[in-house]
DNA sequence: TTGAAAGCGCTAACAT
DNA sequence: ATGTTAGCGCTTTCAA
């Protein structure tokens, strides 16, 4: 006999098998009409459905995902939701993934690279595949966790061909400013330094060199800042020791901050300074004044991922050859000739 | 017999059956190691864990789930992610859901109406309860939708006691506001508009019909306008018509597109204009000049709306009280006295 | 065209 | 302390 069984205390609410006894009709015919399988009868598939929405069901999507094997259903795992950035490589990354019937959910870690494996692994324990989104984690850790947790792909990280990856070439974006500096005529540049040990500062620090390398006439100094409005706002004292006629924030939401700094000190940009950022988030067109930086076309970033994904769960193993995305310059108005 | 059944194309990976078949134990015992229940032989349990990492075994969370009856999991749904004032509720809700033993999962309905419902439902159906937040759907689709998804909780929208909501008053804050400017020597103030039928713009409108009644002697006009950075930079020349000495913009966002605008423009803030917004996002703290604002406690309305979600989910129906969060304001460097 | 029943991967009551 | 087994809500093969 059917004794009372598991913990279900609170069960969902109507089941398929209400709907079936209401219905007087078996559990495989609602299930036909719920997925539009062609041959039911007119009738009875009406009046299935007449009883469905007069009792508000709504199929357990979990028991369909185990029971199909899938779910539709990809994760993001975002590092701090609050980085304009981010939205924009979600944005492409959401519109190709729905484009292909696909939902996303996504996790965000708080900048807690300690819980990033574990958020990652329930995260894909409940969805067909997941997308990193510049996971903070060790590099030993993110080894260890993308063989675990495939069909992955992840963005501006490298995984040494463990997983797909997008990434944007901060080195070469930031040597593209540099430059662009240069040629306005600076030769003392601070480079406002982001997260210590993170992949893309390191790239651009990489690109730094490169510069020196090439203008050894050019002095590029480094201050530590951060990657908050408040680490920009705060950077000035050591900035202004510098004596740097230009600089260059880790990115835009570093910028931003140090503008506002700048403004409340007096110090006019692009006149007496001249500040650059990077990512172009969007409010870095409505600033006053509106910030010079590199746009990476984040959107297709996001949709190019989703397709690199999508790539490995279907097929199986591709290339993974790394997805290199190169920004390009916005010119706009806080970087002018030096003074 | 076991025929093979089913549409398991890609069945997952390694599952408990593989753990307890090459551990020599029964599925249960596995189990029990995986859930550390107390009493199982410390020998057999330490084989288990072996097995377990040796053939990288996670559990399946969908299976997990319909088992139990629960995910120990929550969703978010959120209109717009990019509208940074989310993030902040978000954060507090988070936070709280986390310290109770939940996940949280967000879904983006990217500014559309029409797909919120559609969302919920399947939020829903994968998680245990969910939050709606400001979500753009009409009263009708709300009220449908509502007890279609319990447990449920929203923020910043009413429910006719279909479901606990916990609201920032608007209409409170945005009089604080306008007596604030009015105390400044202001007679002429212009509301930058947001969004038309918005719970949240018609709570401000109420609001300041409040104010005009109070003080026939100051103008209030409404300019039309959006939620955008881009919408408070391009609404300058209609708000410049207005002649107005002090503009109250619908949020922060719109608020700061304004001052790149005014900035652009030649025109002074608070000098010749100022300027107040909503929310007090983290950026409005860095702008120059820092902006004059409504502060509302976020993280901790994130917090109270998952405790009302909690009691929701636990308890039946409780009293489902509105709770509202009253704004205070922030006084800094965009507002001022009247020329 | 419809129904019966097996099975997705897990948990827990029951039996040992 | 461990195993056996039913059952969570659904889909799908197979038989009628």
């Amino acid at each position: 006999m059917a004794t009372r069984r598991a913990g279900q205390t609170t069960t969902r609410g109507t089941t398929i098998s209400d709907i079936a006894a209401a219905a007087g009709v078996s559990k495989a015919t609602v299930s036909r009409v719920m997925n539009g399988v062609s041959t039911v009868n007119a009738d009875i598939a009406q009046r299935v459905r007449d009883v469905i929405d007069e009792l508000g069901y709504s199929p357990s999507q979990t028991a369909r995902s185990l029971s199909l094997g899938e779910s539709r259903t990809v994760g993001v795992l975002v590092p701090d939701l609050e980085n304009p950035m981010f939205h924009q490589v979600l944005n492409g990354f959401n519109r190709a993934a729905a484009a292909d019937g696909y939902h996303v959910v996504v996790s965000d870690a708080f900048e807690d690279a300690e819980r990033e494996p574990g958020l990652a692994l329930d995260l894909r324990d409940r969805t067909d595949a997941i997308a990193l989104f510049a996971p903070r984690m060790t590099r030993e850790n993110l080894l260890d966790l993308l063989p675990r947790v495939q069909p992955v792909a992840v963005f501006n990280r490298t995984t040494g061909r463990n997983a797909p990856s997008v990434l944007v070439d901060y080195r070469q974006g930031i040597v593209l400013l540099a430059e662009h500096l240069i040629g306005l005529g600076h030769r003392s540049i601070a480079f406002l330094e982001g997260p210590a040990f993170s992949r893309s500062n390191w790239e651009r620090e990489k690109g730094l060199d490169e510069v020196r390398e090439r203008h050894p006439d050019v002095d590029i100094l480094a201050v530590p800042c951060g990657h908050s409005f408040a680490d920009g706002h705060a950077a000035w004292p050591a900035l202004s020791e510098t004596g740097a006629s230009a600089a260059i924030a880790f990115n835009d939401v570093v910028a931003l901050g140090l503008l506002g700094r700048l403004a409340q000190e007096g110090v006019s940009v692009p006149g007496d300074l001249s500040v650059v950022g990077f990512d172009d988030i969007p409010f870095s067109q409505y600033s006053s004044p509106s910030l010079t930086t590199m746009t990476s076309g984040l959107g297709d970033v996001g949709e190019r991922l989703w397709r690199e994904l999508r790539a490995e769960m279907v097929g199986g193993v591709g290339e993974r050859e790394p997805v290199m995305f190169a920004p390009s310059l916005a010119e706009r108005g806080s970087a002018g000739e030096r003074a």
